[in-house]
DNA sequence: GTCTATATCAAGATAGAC
DNA sequence: GTCTATCTTGATATAGAC
């Protein structure tokens, strides 16, 4: 086994070691702290170095942001593809795993969702990867997968930010969207499948 | 007509007639700028009149977005109430009225959305009412409320970060999530009316 | 109800030396 | 690759006079 596989994400970042070094201080600090308290200064203080020398690495905060947000996606396409791969009720697993991911990486599930994306400054097709595993789940319609989308990004969303009461039950909520998206069928879609095969 | 009746969200304002002046105007900042825009200095400066002038009417700037996010809420639940008290197919109603409010103030829903609210500073009971009519829509479900709500929380936040790639059918995306929410009924529900009475 | 003056803090970024 | 020194800008907030 010396031969280990090249995982898609390593080979794709286009930055060099010490840029990476500083990316992943950054991510560390950003999990931390929360998107506010990402500064260069306070990253250059956990570097052991002064702010201005970050600038000789990273064009700017911007690019910074960009190449924490590009290596997220590629974690969570990767854990999607996981998900999917079992093959029991997809559509459910990958709903876990979209939440599981959101709530183990709050910080930087803001840092990703939160604003609007700075697509020429991703890593190429590392949004998609994502995409194209969510679309799988729900039968390969587009629209329906967007849908599916919104609601567990509106899920975690809320749950990340206080919204729901109190007392939800949070649990529950999820399976009603989840069955909601699998037993639609009216429209020529084959996934009215009430149980996952025991 | 002399005897107007008076509206709650105005009733229950706690604030003076002046703290209420500099609200109106904050929330103008805020539409036009965003949340980052809103600083009490610019505010200042709308207003004619120095920052710390502020402070006489408003507590910090927290007290102000409470009070701007108040006043939205009780817009909502307006809205979201006007929406079903039209009856046929409420679900796609208020889908609409809610996509169609934070289309309308896209920095305001941020403000609200965004963060953890701040339930002690609110009026109380406003963030209720809008919840209130969206589990009706849905059928009485708390959870299955909170599902849809989700889903169209998801929709409008993924529209408005520019996630959805640009070719994406957002009409058909909404399409799917309602279908999906109005159709479920294998616990009990009796809401799966396919088309609306024309 | 508003003012001036000020405290305090922090941010992103650049120039130019070593 | 890192440094010091600095620019520029902006924020929330308070004290105390008028």
């Amino acid at each position: 086994m010396g031969c280990a596989p090249l995982m898609a994400s390593s080979v794709s970042s286009p930055l060099k070691p010490r840029a990476r070094e500083i990316v992943a201080a950054a991510r560390i600090l950003l999990e931390q702290e929360g998107p506010e308290g990402l500064s260069m200064r306070r990253l250059a203080e956990r570097l052991g170095v002064r702010a201005p020398s970050l600038y000789k690495h990273l064009a700017d905060k911007g690019a910074l942001e960009a190449a924490i947000i590009s290596e997220a996606l590629a974690e969570q396409a990767d854990a999607f593809e996981a998900a999917l791969s079992g093959a029991a009720d997809p559509l459910a697993q990958i709903g876990a795993a979209y939440r599981a991911f959101a709530l183990a990486h709050p910080h930087l599930y803001r840092l990703i969702n939160e604003r609007p994306i700075a697509r020429e400054q991703l890593v190429p097709g590392v949004e998609d990867r994502a995409a194209r595993a969510l679309v799988q789940a729900v039968g390969g319609d587009p629209d329906r997968a967007r849908a599916a989308w919104a609601f567990a990004h509106g899920m975690v969303n809320l749950e990340l930010n206080s919204r729901f009461p109190p007392g939800a039950d949070l649990a529950a909520a999820w399976r009603q969207g989840i069955d909601a998206f699998r037993l639609v069928d009216l429209r020529g879609r084959q996934h009215a499948r009430r149980e996952p095969p025991a």
